[in-house]
DNA sequence: ATTCGGAATCTTTTT
DNA sequence: GATTCCGAAT
């Protein structure tokens, strides 16, 4: 039944698995649900498992590996070389929007898309929303474009197509023209790329036959983080083989204002008959007061699959909660607290911290907006420090005008793209002649961008608009067609050199540093083109282009010494010997959107036991009496997730007034220690 | 058409 | 508090 083992594949040994890891592992054929609790390991799972696959003779071109963040996929690509070796590299371990990417390349004529099609973020996304209103005369003022945005989003993960929406009739009527003018552009939105290949594979026999036995075998990572569109997009894949392997944890949910459904995974064995159900609750991260506080947190939800976790490393250090009167003093607490951790440790290797580095701490937040008072407080410190998320490097501004350029190169369609850089920098290209434009273009059925070149035919435009829109078309004509034969950094550079990119920056900001940094991060831009043509990594630049918006790291940096700060959510998958939780208050956990009006209130509850099981050693919780929000004072209360710790879990009590104890237990500890050894050696 | 200054709004979390 | 938006002046 089996072949040999793929050539070059290391054997794997199964006995250090655990008898439930083991059997996931072994269980090849037919569906399979392991629910994976925090820190059970559940990427070894995975890895185990797949290399297991190849160790019976399963090509690895024939085995997917699908999460759903970049970091996520990474690591499993780089634990499975690390363990069976290079043939690994073969097999498919990408993000679920990746291999959308790759489909609609693959079959974009079935799309009915042409080749170089525009992925848009959000802020594209959001700009169609507001055409398609004013197509529709909607006021954007009476209704918010971003609460459409949002509607279509979500009917879009769980594949509602308009036609099928009877209440909600203006809703329907913004995403039908929205669907349209995605497709006039050429573009697609992170929705589409589920969204689209699923579509295919359910309409179209050919396309399906193609992709339906692609995949012996798949694997999902974070299944609980999965919407409507995926698992239809799993079933289409796996429908060939039945081999679909899930891994996921229902208390890890975390990802329902994005469309992910709780019940893909509470009833898997329902949408994939005969699934067999594993379940992993020995977790090997952390000590068990700290899983003890999660088991109790996340026990106040109803709707979840009973587990509790459990490890055999012992008690170790209680919880510490801290109530600092003002978020200044959190801010300044966590660090201090934090750099006498790592020092104390530095000294002796007699404490529980011994050898720490500044990489073994992390403080989670709600907000992203939290980390900049931390931030201060590690300059001033001199800590290494590094923010995970926040605002993306692709999202600046000047990034984002630069990439236009380059969008619009690629998709003359790209109207977004054309309407950012028309008049940037400023060519005289105003509202007026661009709505002429805009009309001349709709009536004629062609792209404003093709009639720039042939502005005479526009007609109501004055000689002004007309001289600038076509010397608009003769600047950027050479560079299109030079760009896919050249070198893209070169031309790129070449192209802001002709446009004045760097001068017109400076002009905008007066104050030299800051400018200075813009046009670094556009340098980075080229930097980053040249290594990916140089790499061979993307084939085309719109394949470049494509790829950015997915992963947005402008260049992948080696692992440093650094604190890591980032939000609850990106923290998911990650582990830290020490967790600081700042902020644990009523307001950011959970998390109220206005005031009063209530959020979701499981999720929120889920994403702060997130947060817990994240910490190895030690787990501070901080909080503010008040805080400056917007400009104002404001008093705030302690988190409702904090009761539901018990008291005797925490170092100090729930007063919160605990002195920062592990310190001169540490000091404490090391005097007695050197007593006993200055005896030892007295008497020896 | 562009520029400048005051006002409004923002902040959830991410591919 | 900071960014973006909007309207009036040039």
């Amino acid at each position: 039944m089996w072949g040999k083992p793929v050539k070059g594949v290391k054997p794997v040994n199964l006995e250090g698995l655990n008898p439930e890891q083991r059997s996931a592992v072994e269980h090849t054929e037919g569906p399979l649900l392991v629910l994976a609790g925090a820190g059970s390991g559940k990427t070894r799972v995975i890895t185990f498992r797949i290399a297991h696959l190849l160790n019976l003779g399963v090509r690895p071109s024939q085995i997917l590996a699908l999460s759903f963040t970049n970091k996520a996929a990474t690591e499993m690509r780089e634990r499975l070389v690390n363990l069976v070796g290079e043939p690994a590299k073969k097999c498919q371990t990408s993000t679920f929007h990746a291999l959308g990417v790759k489909f609609i390349k693959e079959e974009h004529e079935a799309a009915g898309l042409r080749p170089r099609f525009t992925i848009f973020d959000e802020g594209d996304q959001l700009e169609a929303v507001r055409h398609s209103m004013m197509t529709l005369q909607i006021d954007p003022k009476q209704y918010d474009p971003r609460g459409f945005l949002e509607q279509i989003t979500q009917y879009k993960s769980q594949l509602i197509h308009p036609a099928s929406l009877r209440d909600a009739r203006t809703a329907a009527m913004v995403y039908e023209a929205y669907l349209r003018r995605m497709r006039l552009m050429n573009a697609v939105d992170f929705e589409d790329l589920i969204r689209l290949p699923v579509v295919l594979m359910e309409t179209q026999r050919e396309v399906k036959l193609r992709w339906r036995h692609k995949f012996k075998y798949i694997l999902v990572d974070e299944y609980q983080d999965s919407n409507g569109a995926q698992l239809r997009m799993m079933k289409a894949l796996a429908e060939g083989s039945g081999n679909l392997c899930v891994v996921g944890d229902d208390d890890q949910s975390i990802y329902g204002w994005r469309g992910a459904v709780a019940s893909n995974i509470l009833r898997f064995d329902q949408h994939f008959p005969g699934a067999r159900t594993i379940a992993l609750t020995q977790n090997y991260r952390s000590t068990n007061y700290i899983l003890k506080a999660a088991n109790q947190v996340i026990e106040n939800n109803p709707e979840r699959h009973p587990k509790t976790l459990w490890s055999a490393h012992g008690d170790g250090h209680k919880l510490t909660y801290r109530r600092l009167d003002h978020g200044e003093q959190e801010a300044e607490w966590v660090i201090k607290d934090l750099y006498r951790a790592r020092h104390s440790t530095q000294e002796s290797q007699l404490s529980l911290f011994s050898g720490l580095k500044w990489r073994d701490f992390s403080i989670l937040y709600r907000t992203n907006a939290q980390a900049r008072a931390f931030e201060e407080s590690l300059r001033s410190l001199n800590i290494p420090y590094r923010i995970v998320g926040g605002t993306r490097f692709f999202d600046r501004k000047e990034v984002r005008d630069a990439i236009a350029y380059l969008r619009l190169l690629c998709n003359p369609s790209d109207e977004n793209a054309l309407r950012r850089v028309i008049n940037y920098p400023q060519r005289g290209i105003g509202d007026q002649t661009l709505e002429r434009l805009e009309i001349a273009a709709q009536a004629r059925g062609t792209s404003m961008w093709a009639l720039c070149s042939d502005p005479l035919s526009v007609g109501g435009l004055t000689p002004h608009g007309e001289r600038a829109l076509l010397s608009f078309a003769q600047l950027l004509l050479p560079f299109q067609e030079r760009i896919e034969i050249a070198s893209w950094s070169e031309v790129f550079l070449e192209l802001l050199e002709t446009i004045k990119f760097k001068e017109t920056l400076i002009k905008q900001h007066k104050d030299g540093p800051q400018s200075l940094r813009r046009w670094a991060n556009v340098q980075d831009i080229a930097s980053g083109l040249q290594a990916s043509q140089e790499k061979g990594v993307d084939k085309s630049l719109n394949d470049y282009l494509n790829r950015i918006s997915l992963d947005y790291k402008p260049k992948d940096d080696e692992p440093k010494d650094e604190v890591t700060l980032m939000s609850l959510h990106s923290s998911k998958g990650l582990e830290f010997h020490s967790v600081y939780i700042v902020g644990v208050e009523e307001g950011w956990m959970p998390h109220e959107r206005d005031p009063g009006e209530g959020s979701d209130l499981e999720e929120e509850r889920r994403l702060a036991y997130v947060g817990i099981t994240r910490a190895q050693r030690k787990l501070t919780l901080t909080s503010a009496a008040k805080r400056l929000t917007r400009g104002k004072l404001i008093p705030r209360r302690a988190s409702r997730f904090l009761a539901e710790i018990p008291e005797e879990l925490l170092e100090g009590g729930r007063e919160g007034e605990a002195k920062p104890v592990e310190v001169e237990r540490a000091t404490e500890r090391r005097a007695k220690a050197f007593g006993r050894m200055f005896n030892a050696l007295g008497k020896g």
